[in-house]
DNA sequence: CGCTATTCCGAAACCGCTTTCGGAAACAAG
DNA sequence: CTTGTTTCCGAAAGCGGTTTCGGAATAGCG
């Protein structure tokens, strides 16, 4: 329990409390032979730096926190889990602690933080999730306090970050649902005050205009993150005459949601109507038809923002550390090319329906 | 940036330092007069003790830990990050923090725990899937160091724990396969030397007695925690000419994989082979066909744990705090009564599939 | 009004480590 | 052998709070 101080190693080896320190810390001035003593006497004791007392002495803080997002709806994203193990993976390597920290609201997310970097607890602080116009982020950039953004803002200037490029993905998609032969193909996306959301219902806008095809209001439906939601929208959505053959989905859940829909109106998903999602989560496998989906490479991103984040907290330059990956398209069962007597069956099934 | 500290804020009152931060910890021999004179000079410096120093001195560290589970298979459970999310709400009541440590490795474990408690970084820790007899705990039970478990090992005595109980869970499970008319379950497990996993192997078998049924080897097969893990153990198991007419599984993931197994061979389960999953995460609700599953109350379990755990810092004894939560049967559509035919029905498609 | 019992605050030690500063010891050069 | 450098270590002052202890000021009491 007793840990063994200072102090007491610094006597034990008949040397001053400093000069211990400054050997164990590898200053130039402390010859060779008692630097190599005091490491042989202190794993012999079992030193161990009291971090506090370090971190007290020191002022930094050899720790950055996570903040949580709070609006991780019922679907908990599995997401966090991943991040925070890459996070501390990074970490660990220098032996620096992680911090989770739990705003009470979305309110609250702006102060949390406030308090955060004026406690001086950590020395960085990894965000998610941004806004299209984010308080937190222009709040760090004005303090210049060390941080990195798990996504970014509309505005992705001045700050460090690490995104997929959604917008490109929805591009890709509707390509994608073009070759195949649709025209008529909605959205189905959440509300846009989160970025990544507005981000692929530009892509998605993009898509149509570089295909030539005209966006419909009628088409896009912003619905709820989770499956209900999407089932919800593309219920909606395909009770229109002109209905859409083909849905787009911000997420894998609400798509997932969206297929449910489908078979409910006596359609199978894939055939009498195609849908696309976003994340490439595992389940999408197992869905009802397998979803096909555009894929994020998840593979280490907390790795990879923990890695950027010390390097920017290590004097680097954070405009530095922006980077922007690709998701990929990946099929399964739920797209395929729109039926030709779509007409036929519509009227059919709505009057089923009704 | 520069915090106000409290020789500043003493010598803008014109007190000592001592009397000051006895004032703001509500010491008894402070008069109430100057205590508010006190509080009121501080929130308009905009006084906060920094906790850094505060921790030094007092010893206490008003923080605890969360130890990751190594093991958190591909499939990353989200279930941590709901955990974290009501730890963090248990935790922000006194506005202590949250610190996640990941091991760098299952063997890394203990020693990284051990390393946890010496830094007294932490005044607490709590920690997750508890193998059958785990190390983790029986140090902490000697340390005496204040912990929590999520699940529970073997034996289950001396410590704090919150655990739902899969053993009984996988008796229901049985009960009601057996009640539609099945005698011929079979199970897909995990490694036993994960506790939860023992448990509801545990239950399974004592359910098969209970209902006078033999437990059969080959009825048991213990895969991987993965959709392809449950998938080749029912492909396995389905390929007897004696095969199961209904699969338990440990795990609503393999359960997935499971479903897929038996689509694979021609067959539809709920019909031809029933299946039933624990967990009752969403997705089972999206399957093909939907799952049936033994449903955890997931509910605040973590900000229960974070309560318990703070109750147990405060000297509460670890022993007062043990729940056990029931898993409840929630019916979808992967059960139902086992085919009269199935006889026949397996010949025609066991040949079908050689 | 004097004396004791309270109430309230100041002073100082301490928590464990870092870091600056100055000087003793050791060595080189003149 | 002195003087001038280097090399290496000791001493001490923090870092920003907490907590014990003793004493001054105030109150209570006869």
């Amino acid at each position: 329990m007793s840990r063994v101080t200072l102090k007491e190693l610094a006597q034990h080896l008949g040397l001053a409390e400093g000069t211990v320190s400054r050997a164990m810390n590898n200053y130039s001035d402390i010859s060779p032979k008692t630097r190599e003593k005091v490491q042989k006497a202190a794993d012999a004791l079992g030193y161990r730096p009291n971090h506090t007392a370090r971190r007290l002495a020191t002022g930094r803080a050899e720790a950055v926190a996570y903040l949580m997002p709070t609006s991780s709806s019922a679907i908990s994203n599995p997401f966090v889990s991943q991040l925070l193990e890459g996070l501390g993976d990074a970490l660990s390597k220098r032996a620096w602690d992680l911090l989770v920290v739990q705003p009470q609201s979305a309110e609250d997310e702006l102060d949390a933080l406030r308090k955060l970097v004026a406690s001086g607890k950590v020395s960085g602080v990894v965000l998610s999730r941004p806004t299209k116009v984010d308080a937190r982020i222009d709040y760090l950039k004005k303090t210049g306090f060390p941080f990195i953004v798990h996504g970014r803002a509309r505005d992705s200037a001045g700050y460090a970050w690490y995104d997929i490029d959604g917008r490109q993905a929805m591009m890709d998609a509707v390509d994608h649902l073009v070759a195949l032969g649709h025209s008529k193909i909605a959205f189905i996306g959440a509300p846009t005050y989160q970025n990544f959301a507005n981000d692929r219902l530009d892509g998605y806008r993009a898509g149509l205009a570089a295909n030539g095809l005209v966006e419909d209001a009628n088409y896009i439906s912003i619905a709820e993150l989770t499956d209900e939601g999407g089932e919800r929208a593309a219920f909606d959505l395909l009770s229109e005459p002109e209905h859409p053959t083909a849905l787009i989905c911000v997420t894998d859940v609400q798509a997932i949601g969206a297929l449910a829909a489908i078979r409910a109106r006596g359609w199978v998903p894939g055939e009498d109507v195609s849908v696309i999602g976003y994340d490439g989560v595992w389940m999408g496998r197992h869905a009802n038809p397998p979803l096909t989906s555009m894929a994020q490479p998840q593979a280490h991103s907390g790795r990879q923002l923990g890695d950027m984040l010390l390097s920017i907290i290590d004097g680097g330059n954070p405009e530095d550390f922006q980077v922007l990956r690709k998701a990929e398209l990946i099929r399964r069962k739920s797209d395929g090319p729109p039926k030709l007597a779509s007409q036929k069956t519509r009227q059919a099934t709505s009057r089923e329906v009704l």
